[in-house]
RNA sequence: GGAGGGGUGGCCGAGCGGUCAAUGGCAGCAGACUGUAAAUCUGCCGACUGAUGUCUACGAAGGUUCGAAUCCUUCCCCCUCCA
């Protein structure tokens, strides 16, 4: 592999995350002259980001710590007008106030994951509604629409999947990477950006960014992409049963999130290392070599380091302890998800079904049901198979319990 | 505006008057095998319900019929072609 002379592209290269660059030979000069600012814009369809950014938010932590000053680009204007890149249709359109909402939920990630603030090398998080917003139409569009030529914008892919597909691709979102090569453009002028990076789906809008930027202010500009993150079983990495893998504690808690990364497959155990912990290489290409079952060991190290970056030290230790105390020693963690029942329903004996639902670990009490018929109930690790099981006071020494579903998702229930 | 095609469960996709809670595939859950892995095999997979059953569901609203996802009417949305 080539070797640059600078941290960032060096240590970003060797980890895994760069899938292209618009010019590698440039942008490493110009990283070594000096603080380099450089983006990502995140846009708020959502209530908080999941395991799918989590590349992006990776890269620019390297980059803070590598030296330079992260832009944490929120996209409150370009959320209203909904990139096309990747989807084969639109989105629904959000209302002002579910990206406000969104935003809202968005933000709390970054500050776990560099340092905001006004020096040189500290994070700043703007919001491209600011200048997009109050754009006038007509000046807007003889001011950079000119720039941009419609055959050209045919040919990106974004735009050229939902023709092929003959999928309709309306005139707001054919915008949209106008809009953000308008934003990069924006960022230069009043932060010096001049790298933009991105998920590789993101090429388009960041080519079109450098482009705008070397035509309208005769700026050199970078653009940088990372690659689509899938598992080695081929699966768009981070969806689960309950959805995604929330970087919010309160859309997923960090025990789930623990084992989220525990249950990695052997095959990506060292790629996710790399890509999601801060361990040395040397120390990840040793984690990565132990075979059958100590790979294991390696995935709690994976655990306990993507959690603590996401959550901090105390919650992944705790999810660590849940972890051992529940696997390992059979028991029970205290941070398993907990189903309370009161005195009253414990004296009528309330339905096992009905706690098992409460925990979370079936969605209807007809699902819970035929958990308990198909055999994958457990309650204190004994198989329970009588679908009406009544809980009682014995069920529960201690005034706890615990109940699991399978081998894998446990409960802890509790009289309240 | 005109002509034609289409909207089915998380997704894809059959069904085209009763036997349809709706074939099949994917995804998911559980069991077996294991290492909280992968692959494989087996079972489950709308909600409520002790079983019987009841309810909700095939774009929306009406209608025909003993009975509709299936037929008719109107409306909404999408696609293709023409203007």
């Amino acid at each position: 592999m080539t070797t640059y002379r600078s941290d960032f592209l060096n240590q970003a290269l060797a980890r895994g995350y760069v899938h292209q660059c618009t010019d590698f030979a440039a942008l490493d000069a110009r990283m070594m002259r000096g603080v380099l600012p450089a983006y990502i814009g995140f846009d708020c369809t959502a209530p908080s980001l999941h395991v799918g950014s989590l590349v992006s938010i990776m890269l620019l932590r390297l980059l803070q710590k590598t030296g330079h000053k992260p832009i944490v680009l929120m996209g409150g204007g370009t959320t209203k007008v909904g990139d096309p890149s990747g989807k084969d249709e639109s989105r629904k359109l959000l209302t002002d106030a579910d990206i406000a909402e969104n935003m809202k939920g968005i933000k709390g990630v970054f500050s776990r994951y560099m340092d905001f603030g006004n020096g040189a090398t500290d994070a700043v998080m703007p919001n491209n509604a600011d200048w997009l917003d109050g754009l006038a139409y007509i000046a807007f569009l003889r001011d950079f629409g000119r720039h941009f030529t419609v055959n050209r914008m045919l040919t990106f892919d974004s735009v050229k999947m939902r023709l092929e597909r003959e999928q309709p691709l309306t005139f707001l979102e054919f915008n949209y990477m106008i809009l953000q090569a308008y934003d990069f453009l924006e960022l230069a002028r009043r932060y010096a950006c001049h790298l933009q990076m991105g998920g590789s789906d993101q090429w388009g809008n960041i080519v079109n960014g450098v482009e705008l930027g070397r035509r309208v202010d005769n700026l050199e500009l970078f653009g940088l992409t990372t690659p689509l993150i899938t598992t080695a079983s081929g699966a768009k990495m981070g969806k689960t049963a309950q959805g995604a893998v929330w970087l919010n504690a309160d859309k997923m808690s960090p025990y789930d999130f623990w084992q989220f990364w525990r249950n990695t497959e052997d095959a990506d155990v060292g790629r996710f290392l790399k890509l999601f912990t801060e361990l040395p290489l040397d120390e990840i290409a040793r984690l990565e070599a132990l075979g059958g079952a100590e790979i294991n060991e390696a995935k709690k190290i994976l655990a306990n380091e993507a959690t603590k970056l996401a959550h901090g030290d105390e919650a992944a230790h705790a999810s660590a302890t849940t972890a051992y105390k529940t696997f390992t020693e059979g028991g029970a963690g205290d941070d398993l998800p907990v189903a309370t029942v009161s005195q009253a329903e414990i004296d009528a004996g309330v339905a096992l079904y009905e706690v098992i639902r409460r925990a979370g670990l079936a969605a209807s009490n007809g699902g819970a049901r035929r958990l308990i018929k198909g055999g994958g109930a457990k309650l204190n690790d004994r198989t329970i198979d009588d679908e009406h099981y009544p809980l009682t006071i014995k069920d529960l020494p201690g005034g706890q319990g615990k109940i699991s579903a399978g081998k894998k998702r446990h409960a802890l229930i509790r009289v309240a």
